[in-house]
DNA sequence: TGACACTATATTCCTTGTGAATATAGTCAG
DNA sequence: CTGACTATATTCACAAGGAATATAGTGTCA
């Protein structure tokens, strides 16, 4: 665990798919082929992460403390003993509101000099 | 001009530094300092483009076709001869549009799963 | 039965994007 | 005359990501 634990702020801004994986960890503990299939998913196509894009992401995200690594596990039936289960831990949950913040400014400035067609 | 022109997605998601560059120039032509002082004035000061980076990110920006440089010079008291000016080009603004779009996307995303204390 | 796709993790190579530092050079204040 | 500010630019080193490849078991389909 070489993550910091401070500041949040520190680690903005989030590279995409560091907070994509956030996102698809945000709801349930999933291994790494599920999370590409989540973002897959939820993006409706528009971003598909590459396998070694994910599985050096996931190792980064280890070292921050974004994300840890779950020794339970799922029923033996359904279980493949090949996958690695990951889930968000409180500090990752921090950061990843953090860049919610970040991106949400971002919105509000690209409103204010029109390049969004929405509202303001 | 080694832009493509076509198709403004193929360049997202656009480097952080990059979407702030085409806001600064949103409203008004600047030079590559007056950009840095926007972005800092624009940001509060939570985000300071360091000079390196902007001059390398406004070649790549003329290379991709998304900003030009003026010609015309200001006032010929006011001017100052180091500067180079510069403008935001229709397609920068579309790739900047596209851009804000899909910060947006991520922003309900964000919503989505708890990450902004915002409605819904 | 052989080719291909899917699940699952992982590594290597290459390119891009950024920060930090440094260079040059003029102006202006203390 | 020293340091801060304006203004552009280059170099070095690191971080992040796409593409390709490796390994390996399972399933499909002709």
């Amino acid at each position: 665990m070489t993550h910091d634990g401070s500041d949040p702020e520190k680690l903005l801004p989030l590279p995409p798919v560091t907070f994509h994986i956030l996102v698809a960890l945000s709801d349930q503990d999933r291994h790494g082929y599920a999370i590409i299939q989540d973002v897959t998913a939820r993006t409706d196509g528009a971003l598909t992460i590459q396998a070694g894009t994910l599985y050096r992401s996931i190792q980064r995200m280890l070292e921050q403390g974004l994300v840890a690594e779950k020794r339970t596990r799922p029923a033996i039936g359904e279980d493949d003993e090949r996958r690695r289960y990951y889930r968000i831990t409180p500090f990752g949950r921090a950061v990843a509101q953090a860049e919610a913040r970040r991106l949400t400014q971002m919105v509000k400035l690209a409103r204010a000099c029109g390049f969004v067609p929405g509202k303001a």
